[in-house]
DNA sequence: TAAACGTGGGG
DNA sequence: TCCCCAAGTTT
């Protein structure tokens, strides 16, 4: 805590150690959208995306009233998407209950909440004394009592270390402190022990084999699938479909396409379509080579609909597909 | 329990 | 170029 106090880190949804010390208390909502965004997610990525949801919602009242199309657009490119659908399903829930539960337990029954962020919430912004789990608290709890058991296997031994630590007074801040003592000293490689402030406590440093821990499971090979898009323009619009909301982009608005399995998948009109190239890109469980067609044509689609579109608004994979063709055809 | 689910940066 | 991995949750 102390070394807490002295090295937080500044985020624009973090109340440090001298602004609680004035008497700030932190914003539930603020807490509560940042850790959906942090989920899986580099606190350098989601910088921007918090400050401009809270800029376009301040509350999380002004969130629930908002588009889905909306809130799914200003998510494009942040990944995870079933985040953002459940992000609306929770603020709606919210603002039907008049507020955010106060405890861990109330906030688990929330759509998009699980353990670990039902913890964070409850900690950071209403002070119960509830215990994070997360990657960086995973690698600090393996390291400090050399826990050698690969997870995630290990994952209940190491909440079990965690709640041990866990403190009655500022449960919040010590989890804080914990995260950002696994983000800028017992980083995954190469650990800064030199500069820790519990390094004399380390079981792993003391054994040397911090670098090792924690151990992991090797990961399945990632395959590699093929698949097309058809980019149709008729003057200033595209074509593109909102992608149905459960699977892979659910929610988000693509370009037409086929299966991406291999298997032949038909264009949305008779059009002179033009091979463009190839556009790379790897999700979490494979990689994907995405054959892009473009034309430029009048015809009435199959599917989707000709609408003026906002590049912007596109997640990645598509986006790559848009800027193929801006590059191309321009 | 295991698989699905994005993206970008770093080594 | 390739793999790791980042404040996980849902089904």
């Amino acid at each position: 805590m102390d070394w807490y106090d002295r090295n937080a880190r500044i985020m624009p949804w973090r109340i440090g150690p001298m602004q609680k010390m004035a008497g700030e208390r932190p914003d539930p909502y603020h807490v509560w959208l940042s850790e959906v965004m942090l989920q899986q997610t580099t606190v350098a990525a989601v910088r921007a995306y918090f400050e401009r949801f809270i800029a376009r919602w301040p509350r999380v009242q002004d969130l629930a009233a908002a588009a889905d199309e909306a809130v799914m657009a200003e998510w494009a490119g942040l990944g995870y998407y079933a985040r953002a659908r459940n992000l609306l399903k929770c603020a709606r829930a919210v603002a039907a209950l008049g507020g955010f539960p106060s405890t861990r337990e109330g906030l688990l029954a929330l759509p998009g909440i699980g353990p670990y962020t039902a913890s964070a919430v409850a900690s950071i912004a209403f002070d119960e004394p509830a215990t994070v789990v997360d990657g960086n608290v995973e690698r600090v709890m393996a390291r400090l009592f050399a826990v050698e058991t690969p997870l995630p296997k290990a994952k209940p031994e190491l909440t079990a270390l965690a709640e041990r630590l866990t403190p009655q007074l500022r449960p919040g801040d010590h989890a804080q402190a914990v995260m950002d003592l696994g983000a800028t000293i017992c980083t995954p490689r190469s650990p800064a022990c030199g500069i820790c402030p519990v390094m004399s406590l380390c079981q792993a440093r003391a054994q040397g084999i911090q670098a090792e821990l924690p151990r992991k499971l090797a990961k399945a090979a990632k395959p590699t699938r093929h698949g097309t898009v058809w980019l149709a323009r008729n003057g200033p619009l595209w074509l593109v479909e909102t992608r149905p909301m459960k699977g892979l982009l659910g929610g988000m608005i693509g370009f037409p396409g086929d299966a991406w399995d291999g298997s032949a998948g038909e264009a949305p009109m008779q059009a002179d379509w033009q091979n463009l190239g190839e556009v790379r890109h790897t999700f979490t469980h494979f990689h994907l080579i995405l054959q892009v067609l473009s034309a430029e044509t009048k015809a009435n689609p199959q599917r989707g609909a000709f609408v003026p579109l906002d590049p912007d608004s596109l997640p990645t994979l598509m986006r790559k597909a848009y800027d193929l063709v801006r590059e191309t055809v321009a």
